[in-house]
DNA sequence: ATAAGAGTTCAAGTTAACTCGAAGTCAAGA
DNA sequence: TCTTGACTTCGAGTTAACTTGAACTCTTAT
């Protein structure tokens, strides 16, 4: 299947706009382009997109997505490179996921003590759930 | 414990001219100030530090920290809004989480590929490898 | 014939969260 | 006495990733 621009936008929820941002950035090597020079996307073109998106999610910046683009281009003597730039990130990654599933822990902890609070006041809430302050202790005090 | 700014500064690794940008914007509301009007910081502060850390992790901008911090000033009667506050971020914490480890499969899924195509040439790993070309499939193509 | 949707270049604006520097003050310690 | 580290205000600069708009062209469908 093909796709024009507004039609990639309407799927990916981008404005032509960013679409062409990208492009002049170099982040969508293999969009074709007619003799009149209207772009024509395919599914791949749609896939490459949803790798910008995922490495987008990552927080890794587009200049280091072009740069792995760039490598990808110049085919198999820069697999090395990419392998490390991969492990490198994976690295990242996990390390956002357990940030994040750190915060859950205080997120969740706030929520449970909101809840006693509202129902014992929150200078009360110690006196009457003895356990959310082990649980305060642990999180936000070692 | 009290600390300097300079200390705090060495502990958190954040500038002091951050510090003072962030009681600048109420980020701090509990920093007290002597007479000098030197700021000591006490290890509430320190928590309250990693805790705005912790929500800017979560991508929570500032001004919404602020809006948090506000309503805790209000005491109980704002417990309801903070309540659904956090409610809200936790979801939005675990769409991140969410988002992550399907990122994380992906560039596993990289590494493999990287680690055969050097193998075999980057257009061999399929035909030498069946199961990465239906991991492909899953992962990036419905 | 005209509107819709595609294209181009180019420059300027936006937003968040700092970041930096200047310019000047104040107080304590070696 | 002089350095250090604290303070203040103020304003400008930075960076990333868009975002917007202008100004103009080209093609195709109604």
């Amino acid at each position: 299947m093909n796709y024009s621009i507004g039609e990639v936008s309407k799927i990916t929820g981008l404005t032509t706009h960013t679409l062409r941002y990208y492009d002049k950035e170099s982040l969508l090597p293999y969009v074709r382009k007619l003799k009149n020079g209207i772009r024509e996307f395919s599914d791949d073109d749609l896939n490459w997109i949803k790798i910008i998106e995922c490495l987008k999610s990552t927080r890794l910046q587009i200049k280091e997505i072009k740069k792995y683009i760039d490598l990808h281009e110049q085919g198999d003597k820069t697999l090395t490179e990419r392998l490390s730039l991969f492990e490198n990130q994976k690295q990242k990654v996990q390390e956002q996921i357990n940030t994040l599933e750190n915060c859950m822990e205080k997120i969740n902890y706030k929520i449970k003590f909101f809840k006693s609070a509202m129902k014992y006041g929150s200078k009360n809430v110690f006196k009457n759930e003895p356990k959310l302050e082990k649980e305060c202790k642990k999180l936000f005090f070692k």
